[in-house]
Order: structure tokens, then C-alpha cells, then sequence
RNA sequence: GCCGCUGUGGUGAAAUCGGCAGACACAGAGGACUUAAAAUCCUCCGAUCAUUGCGAUCGUACCGGUUCAAGUCCGGUCAGCGGCACCA
């Protein structure tokens, strides 16, 4: 036997899967079918990470494990391309996004392939393929048709570094997602996607998939459902009517004054009658200059001023009370004013504490001279509420009273907000809209997409916010489709997310022509039987294309309601410091070299072992070693083989037990326990000094999924017919899982005191007796009372003495 | 502040339903082979005490509880991580 040598059996699997197509998906719908997705990743100029290799292992095993067990497995993969660090890169380098595109996804898939995860490279898909994004722009006009498009001018959350408009999901914490600049608060002008028409089938439709619960609960959080109620509160001066939205209908008694937030309409609109406007327009001018981020830390001090001509009625006790205006108070959710109950709100109680303004206890059980109470407790100074005890019952109960005064009625409010559809870049898809002076905002007919991206030489983005392409005048110019007038084009590019909203479509009939794919792939793939990715990925990628499924499922044009039937998440590989990797700390790990120095499948087998795969891991070169042993023992077993088509009694056990812990194990994804299991096995096998052709070819079986090319090679070494990959998964018997003698403890008063060999189907009393009878617990019962004896078959005997 | 998760040897970690804590690895120590080293193979490897050997006690962040039996369940505390955050 030679040494493993890894480059040469790897390099020629690799070469062979790829001639055969091995992994390509059959068009042979009668099959039981899986679908296993993982993100496809964006194709940076840094090339693979750590990270990637991870994160597809995990359904790599589970995909190759399928397609044994007789599934027609869909396991495909490409490339998000669109996006900022491509289009940078281009500016620095002058060189065109497209260029830098083409040689980075050479690359990635380069390095895929020499890790040998068994992709279908037939279905390959490329987001800034005018083949592919066109089917972007369809179904974005599609949206546009039923209403979920519109423009509005509003606060955006506005890099100033990158130029562009930011969705709120990708401004958190005030921070841009892409370059962590400050964000800024801007008007401006642009496109939306009414996501929140989806709010309620987003939060409904989780009840029917399986996704991890803290991705479940990161998703509700985020939609962020609350019920209330709106309430409609009379400005005397004017009469007209303030709408608000509370929570707390039960403490519409305690209301002592209002806040608005500084932005409110009803500012402007009544400017002439209000006495104190300089101040209030000063006020909001100092917010305005506030970025998001220091509005939420400057929580502790509240400011504001008094409206001075502005005087609110309370609805239910005809009293008034005075209207503020405060940054506490935002535009963006719920009405944009509020009731305030100072009593029972920490915010309203800092407030009306700063402000000197009356503070009325309507709920018992705190002291609100020294805090808000936001406890439970029975209603006082309440009118007909008052001696209700129940929080629930005093709100349906002020429900039924504000709906007789007809002031207000039950609502429920979201956080989660409309998605910002837009970028002021050059390298997206751009928005196939057309501006006319008569006909408005007129779709690009279906017939001319895709609306290709014109050829440029400057991609610098605007100095006012504006897209490269406003400047390509040959672009904007146009007629309109509808009345033919000179017109002109949108500018705007859609943003990185708008690709990957759809492209587990794309895979079931990625060559499509006609359709963004045919109904009857999707009726055969669909829906995605697992999905794995980051948990980054939770609360964007996840929301905005289970909504645009979701969509297209009313439009009839999916079959299913879901895209994703189940979600996990793999955990984050750290640095060797245990610190994320990054570039600025220099601790990233380049899987290219572990490869060569190690090999694929102790890469593979590696980021698999190194602990829990839904958990964070440190990286450790050292153990990667430990790896490499595994693999390299596994290769030398095959001196050790002898002649046999069955299991030697040395074996039996050890080989069913292990089949079933890997068989298991893979399903829940505890793939670190399944491959210790296996190196439990190689140990018994080295142990007892040989091993029969028949276990050696179902351990390579087993261990096939997670280290393919070692398997492959020494399937063919040891003379078994055809390939690994098409081989049948092996089946364990229950039966002979179970040891005929086994081991039970002995305890006195839960300590271990002996150990005794037993028959597995001994009876109750034998085993008491035995162990009674065992010299270690004679000496330890010594003179005590025996006073009770609890037996668990096959586990252990307690015997508990006074 | 709110919600969620986690806390186990020198290290990464295991431990179905409450039933032998530390599987499997890494690192370390000793030995075999070797001129030597690497590689490989074998032995040891939670702490303390005892030690010729058998063994004893303690030990899963901390304090308390339930139980014949707790890493696991319950109550409280602390620490770390993640998410949301003036959401009315």
C-alpha cells in the first residue's frame, strides 16, 4: 500500500463526476424528489471563505445521502453577483463590473468543484444574466401591476459614503450594512414595495413550516404585530380629528396630554393658528439634524415643546389637555402622535415629570410618585372601568365604550415597514419603469424585457443621489410605450436583495425562454424540501422572498404558499483567536489551503467535527490534523481486508450501531457526533485487526457523504462493482443494534458502586439479586436498612439504604 | 430596557425521556520503532487525597429547591452571545 495521496484521487474524482454529470438533477418526475438549497454566494473578488465551505456542507452530506436512498436530488447552486463591492472594485480599477463578475465566479466556481460538493452545474444560474434578470423585471412589473409598487417621498435612511438609499432592514442600528458609515435622515423620492400588505401572510404562514424556532421568532419580531386600538381625539381650536394608536386603550382615563411627532402634518397644516411655530419649526429642525442612530441613544433626556394653539378633547372624559410635540414620538409607526399616560408609560412619565404635567394613577399596584406602574391591577379613576381587574377585560370593555362614542375602534399596527426598492447605483437590475408628462409612471412592456444595462464607462454615482445611468442619455431617452410622446426612463437600479427574492424558482427550469419557469417543474420541485443559510439572512433575504412567493402564489403562478418547507441555520466558523474572522483582524482561514496541504475531505470532514453545526467554532489547525489521521487510517484499512460478504461476529453490532448513529444523525444534523461514530468504528476495526470486504465496503458507504473522493477511490481499490455514488444507502437492523450482554451500574443512595455484566433480556429480580450478591455493594450496604430498590431495565440498579 | 440562546477538563466538544459526566478528537506526558527527526503504533491523561494495589471525596458558572437519582426539571443570581429597541 502507498501513502494516501490525496491531489491525485481527489483531482481524478473530481474530473470523473464532472464528465459523468453524476449530480446533474433527472427530468424523471415519477421520482421521489429532494430539494436541498443553500444561499448561493456572492462572488466576491476575496474568493471562498471558511464560512461558505460550511455552510453548504451541511445539506452537501444530506444531498448525497438522499440520492442513495433512491431520491432525485436537486442540490443546485450560483451566484447573487449584483452588488456594491463589485461595482467599487470597478471604480477603483476601471475595470467593467461585468469583466470582474465573469473572473470572480470563475474563480468561486473553481474552488467549489475542487472541494467537490456534488452541485448540479447544469443548473447554474448568474443574477446579472440578462437571461435570468429579466425574469427580476417581470416579476417586478408583475408587482407593479397589482398595485405593490408606488413611489413616496418620505425620510430615507441615506448613506452618505455609498450614495444610495437604504432599505430599514439594511440601516439597523443607524449603521449601513455595506460600509458601515452613519446613515443619515434624507427626503427623498423612491421606490417602495408594499411588503406590509404581506405583513399578516408572512406572520400566518410560519405556523406551517419548520424552521428553527429562533428563526421563527426573529421573523414575528420583526413584522412585529401588535393589536390596539386608534383613537380619535378632537383638536378643539380647529375640530380636527387626531388620530392615534395605542396598546392601551385601558388607560384612556389617565391620558393627560399628547405628543405628536415633530413631522406631523397637522403642523403644517394649521402653521397660521399656531402661536409658537418658530419655535416648533426650530425644534424640528434640530431633529432633523439628529441621525436615527443618536435619536435612539439619547433616551434619556426628553425634550420637546407645547403646542401653543393646539387643544386636545379626551374623548371619554370631554377633558383637555394640552399637545406637545416630541422626537420620542416618530413619523414612521402607527399614527405619528400619541395618547400619553404618564402614570402607566415610562417614556410619558419622564416626560410629564420634565414637563411639570399632571399625572393620574388609573391602575393600582405601583406608586407613580416614583415610577411608572406598567403592571397589572384593578382599574380606579376610570368611570365605568373602575373595579375591573383583568388587563384584557378593561380593554375589550373600553373598546365597546369609545365604539358607542364613535371615537375610535380596535387596529393593529407592524413595525415592519415598506421595503425601499432602489438603488442609486450602476451594477443592479434596472427598474423597467418609463416616466411620461402625460401617462405618469408607465411599465416597459413584457415584450422588451430584459431592459438590458447600457454600456458605461463611469460608474461613480452621482454627487446628488443620483444613478451613473441618469447621465447615459441615450438610456433615458425614450417614448412612452403608451402614448408614444418622448418620455423618460427610471434611473434607479433594484436592490442586491431584489435576485436572490426568486432564484430557488429559477433552478427548477433555469434555461426557460418562455416562463421564469415551467409550472410543471415547479409543481414537481417545489416546495424547497430544506433550506440552510446564515442567520443574517433571517430578517432579509428570508422575509423579502418569502413575500415575493407569496405574491406570485396569488397570482396563481406557484404552487405552494411557502417556498422554504424547512430552515436551519449553521454557525459561524471564528478565528483562531475565536474572534469572527475578518480581514482586519488577519484571521481568515482560505479553505484553498487547507486543501492543499490537507486535502477536500478533511476540509469537509473538519468544518463538520469541529462541533455543533448550529453553533459557533473556532478554528484550529490542530484539530484539522486529527482529521487527516481519521482519513488516513481509513486508507490504510485496506491491508486489512479480508474475503467475506457478511459481518464477523467481531463486527456485527458495532457496524449496525453505527449505521443507524450515521443514518440518524445526518437528519439532525449532529454530523460531529456521526463522524465520531465512525471513528469509534475504525477504532474497533483496528482493534480487532481485520475487516471483511462486506463491512468495509458499508462503512465507505457511510462514510461517503462526508469525505467522497477517499470512498470513491477505495471502493474501486477494494474491487467493488461500478461507483460509489450509485450505490444503495445501507440499512441497519434495530435488532442487532442491541448488545446480548450489557453492562448496568449499581448505585447505593445514587453512587456508583459497582458494575455488573448482565443479560439484556434478564428478569428484574435476577438482576436485584445479582447485584445484592456483588462483594463491592455487600461491603457498602454494610448493617443499613435497605429501603428501597429501583431497577432500570438496562441502565442501572439504586439501591437506597438508611 | 425587552425578547431569545448559551455557560461542562489544558482545548473543541459528547451525554434520547432525569439514570455511569467528559464519548470522539486536539494538546500534553511516557514508551516502541529510528543513527536521529518526522510519520506511525501502544499506554496515561477532570481535581484533591491515598497509593503496592483496592479506593475515597469533590466536580457540569453561582445560590437554593424537587427527586431514590439533576449537566438535564423548578426558583433566584452572575457572566457571555445574538436579535429588537423612545414601536406608543
Amino acid at each position: 500500500m502507498n501513502n494516501y495521496d490525496f491531489k491525485a484521487v481527489e483531482a481524478k474524482w473530481q474530473q470523473f463526476w464532472d464528465e459523468d454529470e453524476t449530480f446533474r438533477a433527472s427530468n424523471d418526475h415519477t421520482k421521489k424528489k429532494f430539494y436541498g438549497l443553500v444561499e448561493f454566494p456572492y462572488p466576491s473578488g476575496h474568493g471562498m471563505h471558511v464560512g461558505h465551505i460550511k455552510a453548504y456542507s451541511g445539506l452537501e452530506v444530506v444531498s448525497r445521502k438522499r440520492r442513495l436512498q433512491g431520491y432525485n436530488v436537486l442540490f443546485p447552486t450560483g451566484f447573487d453577483a449584483y452588488g456594491l463591492p463589485t461595482e467599487n472594485s470597478a471604480i477603483k480599477f476601471g475595470v467593467h463590473p461585468r469583466q470582474i463578475t465573469d473572473e470572480n465566479i470563475e474563480k468561486f466556481t473553481g474552488q467549489l468543484k475542487r472541494v467537490g460538493f456534488s452541485f448540479d452545474w447544469s443548473r447554474v444560474v448568474d443574477t446579472t444574466d440578462e437571461n435570468y434578470y429579466k425574469w427580476t423585471q417581470w416579476i417586478f412589473l408583475k408587482m407593479f401591476e397589482n398595485g405593490l409598487v408606488f413611489r413616496d417621498k418620505t425620510l430615507v435612511n441615506y448613506c452618505p459614503s455609498c450614495k444610495v438609499v437604504l432599505s430599514n432592514e439594511d440601516s439597523q442600528g443607524g449603521k449601513c450594512d455595506i460600509c458601515h458609515s452613519d446613515i443619515v435622515q434624507k427626503t427623498k423620492e423612491v421606490w417602495y414595495l408594499r411588503i406590509t400588505e404581506y405583513a399578516d401572510k408572512l406572520l400566518e404562514g410560519l405556523k406551517e413550516v419548520d424552521y428553527l424556532p429562533n428563526i421563527k421568532l426573529q421573523q414575528e419580531n420583526w413584522i412585529g404585530k401588535s393589536t390596539g386600538a386608534f383613537v380619535n381625539f378632537t383638536i378643539k381650536e380647529n375640530g380636527e380629528q387626531m388620530k392615534i394608536y395605542t396598546t392601551r386603550p385601558d388607560t384612556l382615563y389617565g391620558v393627560t396630554f399628547m405628543v405628536m411627532a415633530p413631522e406631523h402634518p397637522l403642523i403644517d397644516k394649521y402653521r397660521d393658528s399656531i402661536r409658537n411655530i418658530a419655535e416648533l419649526d426650530a425644534y424640528k429642525a434640530e431633529c432633523a439634524k439628529k441621525s436615527e442612530f443618536e435619536r435612539t441613544q439619547l433616551v434619556k433626556d426628553k425634550t420637546g415643546v407645547k403646542i401653543d394653539g393646539f387643544t386636545a378633547v379626551n374623548p371619554v372624559t370631554g377633558k383637555e389637555i394640552p399637545i406637545y410635540i416630541s422626537d420620542y414620538v416618530m413619523m414612521g409607526y402607527g399614527t405619528g402622535a400619541i395618547m400619553a399616560v404618564p402614570a402607566h408609560d415610562t417614556r410619558d412619565y419622564e416626560f410629564a415629570k420634565k414637563f411639570g404635567i399632571d399625572i393620574i394613577e388609573v391602575i393600582k399596584g405601583g406608586d407613580i410618585s416614583v415610577e411608572a406602574y406598567t403592571g397589572d391591577g384593578e382599574m380606579v379613576n376610570s368611570g365605568e372601568l373602575n373595579g375591573i381587574k383583568n388587563k384584557k377585560d378593561a380593554i375589550e370593555k373600553m373598546l365597546k365604550v369609545i365604539g358607542k362614542l364613535g371615537c375610535g375602534e380596535a387596529g393593529v399596527q407592524y413595525k415592519m415597514k415598506d421595503w425601499a426598492f432602489n438603488r442609486q447605483r450602476y451594477w443592479g437590475e434596472p427598474i423597467p419603469i418609463v416616466h411620461c408628462d402625460d401617462c405618469g409612471m408607465v411599465a416597459v412592456p413584457y415584450d422588451e424585457l430584459p431592459l438590458r444595462l447600457p454600456p458605461v464607462d463611469d460608474f461613480k454615482p452621482g454627487t446628488d443621489g443620483e444613478s451613473p445611468l441618469a447621465r447615459i442619455e441615450s438610456f433615458v431617452k425614450c417614448k412612452c410605450p403608451k402614448c408614444g410622446k418622448d418620455a423618460r426612463r427610471e434611473t434607479d437600479t433594484m436592490p442586491q436583495w431584489a435576485g436572490s427574492s426568486w432564484y430557488f424558482l429559477r433552478y427548477c427550469d433555469p434555461h426557460n425562454n418562455e416562463e421564469f419557469a415551467s409550472q410543471e417543474e415547479l409543481k414537481y420541485w417545489l416546495p424547497v424540501d430544506w433550506y440552510n443559510g446564515g442567520m443574517e439572512h433571517v430578517t432579509r433575504h428570508m422575509i423579502y422572498s418569502r413575500f415575493w412567493h407569496k405574491f406570485l402564489y396569488d397570482l396563481g403562478l406557484v404552487p405552494t404558499s411557502e417556498p422554504y418547507a424547512k430552515r436551519t441555520a449553521q454557525g459561524l466558523i471564528l478565528g483562531t483567536d475565536g474572534e469572527k474572522m475578518s480581514k482586519s483582524r488577519g484571521n481568515v482561514v482560505d479553505p484553498n489551503d487547507v486543501v492543499d496541504e490537507f486535502g477536500a475531505d478533511v476540509l469537509r470532514l473538519y468544518v463538520l467535527f469541529m462541533g455543533d453545526y448550529e453553533k459557533a467554532a473556532p478554528w484550529s489547525e490542530n484539530s484539522v490534523k486529527g482529521c487527516k489521521r481519521f482519513v488516513d487510517r481509513v486508507w490504510a484499512l485496506q491491508d486489512k481486508v479480508t474475503e467475506g460478504d457478511d459481518y464477523s461476529d467481531a463486527l456485527r453490532s458495532s457496524m449496525h450501531k453505527t449505521i443507524k448513529k450515521v443514518t440518524e444523525d445526518i437528519e439532525a444534523m449532529k454530523f460531529n457526533t456521526a463522524i465520531a461514530a465512525m471513528m469509534s468504528l475504525l477504532n474497533e476495526i483496528y482493534a480487532a485487526g481485520t475487516i471483511t470486504k462486506k463491512e468495509f465496503r458499508d462503512f465507505l458507504i457511510i462514510l461517503y457523504p462526508f469525505a467522497p473522493h477517499v470512498t470513491e477511490e477505495l471502493f474501486q481499490l477494494i474491487g467493488c462493482e461500478g461507483i460509489l455514488s450509485h450505490q444503495e444507502w445501507v440499512s441497519f437492523d434495530e435488532a442487532l443494534c442491541i448488545d446480548k450482554t450489557i453492562e448496568i451500574v449499581v448505585q447505593i443512595n445514587g453512587k456508583l458502586r459497582a458494575k455488573l455484566m448482565i443479560a439484556a433480556d434478564a428478569a428484574k429480580d435476577d438482576v436485584l439479586a445479582l447485584a445484592r450478591a456483588d462483594e463491592n455493594i455487600v461491603k457498602a450496604v454494610g448493617d443499613k436498612t435497605v429501603v428501597k430498590e429501583i431497577y432500570v431495565p438496562g441502565k442501572l440498579v439504586n439501591i437506597v439504604v438508611k
